[in-house]
DNA sequence: CTGTATCCTTAGGGATACTG
DNA sequence: CAGTATCCCTAAGGATACAG
């Protein structure tokens, strides 16, 4: 459910992604969550990037609205915050990787995993399908 | 050759991308120069989401400064420029057309040709290789 | 036509303090 | 811990005029 709707400015599909990833934190945080497992507030805080809390606050609450991350409280801790990509999130995982690819390719100095580019080149839905499995994403 | 260049935040891959293109034009530079065939300043001012000059000609520069695009005066008419892809610019492809696939996937109301989406899923490499024989790039 | 320059407004974001 | 609130500054962007 949205909570505050804008007016899109085109029914574009590459519109569509930077109404929502338009910025520069809103993407690392989805990278967080893809790879490198972080699912709390403070994880989010401790990357390299070093977002803000107030951006980190309302960028959360817009993928939320959005569908792409759910919070839940943690079964164990009831003042702890678990957030999750649900499967609309987990979905960019294609884009992610291509992204990754790219990166990797034009720009030496990305700390890209060694022989990532040559497996995905490769055997990309391997690659891929071998990254699907351990995301953390919501199963209820 | 970079005119200007920023610290960048981070060595991450997702990181790299965000620095050139995590803001709400660029990527509508790339989508217009991609798939639309526009490669003058006043086609890229058509365009639905409505860019300003000001923006525009800053973005430009910036996609030149990367290596994304290339400016050339055209041939024939000296005051006229024409931007095309590098080739760095064309690599983009397969994000651009998994962009796509996830926004035709979770937004119903874009604009995606009609069978993009089956016919992606289905034979992927043909559709990026079909795409990628009508790219506007700069072939000297 | 292809931009630049200027003015102005709004959005993004950093720093910090504070609350349940 | 997990945010919210505030203050303030800078960057992004719209409107418009103008130059080569």
């Amino acid at each position: 459910m949205l909570r505050n709707s804008k007016a899109c400015r085109s029914n574009c599909p590459i519109n569509f992604v930077l109404e929502t990833f338009g910025d520069k934190w809103t993407l690392l945080i989805v990278r967080d969550l893809m790879f490198h497992n972080k699912r709390t507030f403070l994880e989010f805080m401790e990357s390299d990037e070093k977002i803000s809390s107030n951006i980190l606050t309302e960028r959360l609450r817009r993928l939320e609205d959005h569908g792409i991350v759910e919070k839940n409280t943690s079964p164990n801790n009831r003042s702890s915050f678990i957030y999750t990509l649900t499967s609309k999130g987990a979905d960019l995982l294609p884009v992610m990787l291509e992204v990754t690819a790219w990166s990797a390719k034009h720009d030496s100095s990305t700390n890209t995993p060694d022989g990532f580019l040559d497996a995905f080149n490769s055997d990309r839905d391997g690659v891929i399908s071998s990254f699907r499995s351990v995301i953390n994403t919501d199963r209820k």
